[in-house]
DNA sequence: TTAAAAATAGAACATTCGGGCTATTTGTAG
DNA sequence: CTACAAATAGCCCGAATGTTCTATTTTTAA
């Protein structure tokens, strides 16, 4: 009812379903598709999924009362174009569509904390250093690559008397004892550079 | 101007610098700061950033024209709580404004575009699926965790041939040829449950 | 210009690892 | 019930690794 009234666009289908939805979008083929994220039968975030999969110009909106991590971060992953609150008025509403037809991806403030929290959290980890040298850090790389001491003296142009004495360096400064374990913490703490 | 005309709140400050803001700001105590990003002298991201270093509470709106992903990076890693977009009209600001004093995080729908592009790019590579056993996934978890054979066998109650026979088919599955490889491509690919 | 840090190279030795095998027991899907 | 995959366990051997050393040359910083 609330975009109905609205002379900007067309409501052109309603579903209770993605089911029939899916069914019937070649025929009916809308601009931007509200969806709610907790549909009966498959559930919205897979609808969104399927229907970015197969036609990949639909911007979908997702509404929502849902804002925990999960959803919302599998709602970005199937590839929706806007979060909005369920309980928003219907001026937002319209601009939401609107903005979503014009490539923009509008997000309620409330659901965009979450969005922001959960980028920060996946930030790789502050570079902590532990003061490996320029050498010590090429090595490292190459340990991180899989590549045992003779390959890593080779493309180093080094002897692998020095590469192993520079893992040996490395193992100190990471406070590791083998190549596993080094390479696991180069990784998990982001230590070499991008 | 937007701003002071309206009823909702009470503009305490204006500047055209970080430097005195930072110097006044225990003196005027704004709730919200509407901070412009390219501020001659200390950029907005770093005013913003020092300000939420020092008053956590402060709401931070960034005004931007840019939206490069760059800026936009770093201004939520300076912990902004809103990015708009400079030429938004005085009703939107108004509401953005609101929007972050009640702790949610107005995003103008262009940079929010930006910022879920960046969160997708950031996203753990798809889990391909290399079929591992159970079992599998256990010795790979403490193979990443840098445990030797003899380590595993012992804390998941095995004989060291068995653990190596594990890694054996790991290996396999994976195509690789080391425990640092393995430990690699697990971590690069995510193929540990979180 | 001198002292310290980094990079290079080497040796010896015990331990671990990787790959090629075989084989039994336990689940599990038809 | 019965194949078949998974999990378990074992052996051998050569190659790679981890550790403990020493030592020379090159860079860098003071």
């Amino acid at each position: 009812m609330m975009l109905t009234n609205s002379r900007k666009f067309q409501v052109v289908g309603e579903y209770e379903q993605a089911e029939p939805l899916l069914e019937d979008f070649p025929d009916v083929t809308p601009d931007v598709v509200l969806m709610d994220i907790g549909l009966p039968g498959i559930s919205g975030i897979e609808a969104a999924s399927r229907l970015k999969r197969e036609y990949p110009y639909v911007q979908i909106i997702m509404l929502t009362v849902y804002d925990d991590d999960e959803k919302v971060f599998q709602a970005i992953c199937a590839g929706a174009s806007g979060y909005v609150s369920k309980n928003v008025n219907a001026e937002k509403l319209v601009e939401a569509v609107e903005d979503a037809f014009n490539g923009g991806t509008p997000i309620s403030p409330h659901i965009a904390s979450k969005v922001l929290q959960m980028f920060k959290d996946n930030l790789p980890t502050k570079n902590v250093s532990y003061s490996l040298t320029k050498r010590e850090l090429k090595v490292l790389e190459h340990l991180v690559q899989g590549d045992d001491y003779k390959t890593i003296a080779d493309k180093l142009f080094l002897s692998n008397y020095t590469v192993r004495a520079h893992t040996r360096n490395i193992y100190d400064k990471l406070h590791v004892h083998s190549k596993s374990q080094a390479v696991a913490k180069a990784l998990k703490e982001n230590l070499l550079p991008a």
